[in-house]
DNA sequence: GTTTTATTACCGACCGTTCGATAAATTACT
DNA sequence: AGTAATTTATCGAACGGTCGGTAATAAAAC
């Protein structure tokens, strides 16, 4: 290797970064060489299949990101669903940069991703609401109201997400936390 | 003219539908002149300063729509305040077309067109907000619950058409409208 | 010395844009 | 009114540049 070799976490943060602010079609590969570190063409032999397995990579990595500190902290059994809540809320804060960072999901349902990640984008935000739902319904809302609540949770975080970057102000972002969680606890 | 031409009607409303569904990097000028009805050369004519002349055509269009079906109803006074709240949530419905169609504010705040539309973004919601923060006032809330008010309408806005493009389920956006129409009036 | 990784050079396709020619609508002149 | 002159509108073809993607080669690692 040449100078200081990229390494993973580099590559796949330089990439998500990329997509994120720019969207599908609005991230090239010059973009994706220069944030990741690499030249086009190694890109090319870390992803075979182009720009679009990188794209995928970056949703997975965010997945899993989603996952672990999120999805699976809404469920774990060894804290009471309150506390629960308020770590995957101060996580999705982190996740989402507070307020500057895109959600993936909306930076490719935009232009040609729908047609390329739809049904990723649909099921990505069906597990978000779902695991909403159970939250509620432990925090002992009936399964209605915990779907009314799941549903606005979601509204909330993606509508002060767009205001945040269309404004330029986290205060929204951050209130918009706060409110979700008002919600729930009080 | 030749066969028939392009009414400026037809132009401008294809243009719309392409800026609005791909942004502005993913609108191409072929696409754009397909939706026009122009080729890509008279295009050219109509708009010499390209494709960010064309946008902001679009974007003035649509801010022509918004003023004279929501922002001026909002403040109608042969009207009461809860009928032209209702009137303008109901154009809104028409705007969006029941959550089918992005708004231009959220298509162009990504990747490219955030450098070329920033402060027209940011003076438009701005705009927005400060229409709801008067309405609120006029249904005799306090500045500060019309503020609180005016924000969150906007976020569920936002919110709901991310969610009802990214599930694609028109239902999340009417409701959505519903409950900003029962949050004023109830 | 073979295999893996990185890089340079390159490809065809499409991008936004422009040019030149032509047809249609408008104006000017009689 | 009729016709010539001018302006406006449309379009095919092509521009330089960048796109996503690919060989061929060089360097590192084993």
């Amino acid at each position: 290797m040449r100078p200081q070799k990229a390494l993973d976490k580099e590559v796949i943060n330089g990439l998500t970064e990329v997509f994120c602010s720019k969207g599908y079609e609005g991230a090239s590969l010059q973009d994706l060489a220069a944030a990741s570190g690499l030249k086009k063409a190694s890109l090319y032999h870390r992803f075979p299949d182009g720009k679009k397995e990188m794209a995928d990579a970056v949703f997975l990595h965010l997945h899993d990101f989603i996952q672990q500190n999120v999805f699976d902290v809404l469920q774990d059994d060894n804290l009471k669903p309150e506390v629960r809540l308020q770590i995957a809320l101060d996580n999705i804060a982190v996740l989402y940069d507070g307020g500057k960072r895109t959600c993936i999901l909306r930076a490719l349902s935009m232009e040609a991703g729908i047609d390329l990640f739809g049904k990723q984008i649909q099921d990505g935000m069906k597990q978000w609401i779902e695991r909403f739902e159970r939250i509620g319904v432990e925090l002992n809302l009936s399964t209605e109201v915990a779907n009314d609540y799941a549903l606005q949770t979601l509204i909330d975080i993606q509508g002060s997400l767009v205001l945040t970057r269309g404004i330029g102000n986290t205060n929204i972002f951050d209130r918009t936390l706060k409110n979700i969680s008002k919600r729930y606890l009080e």
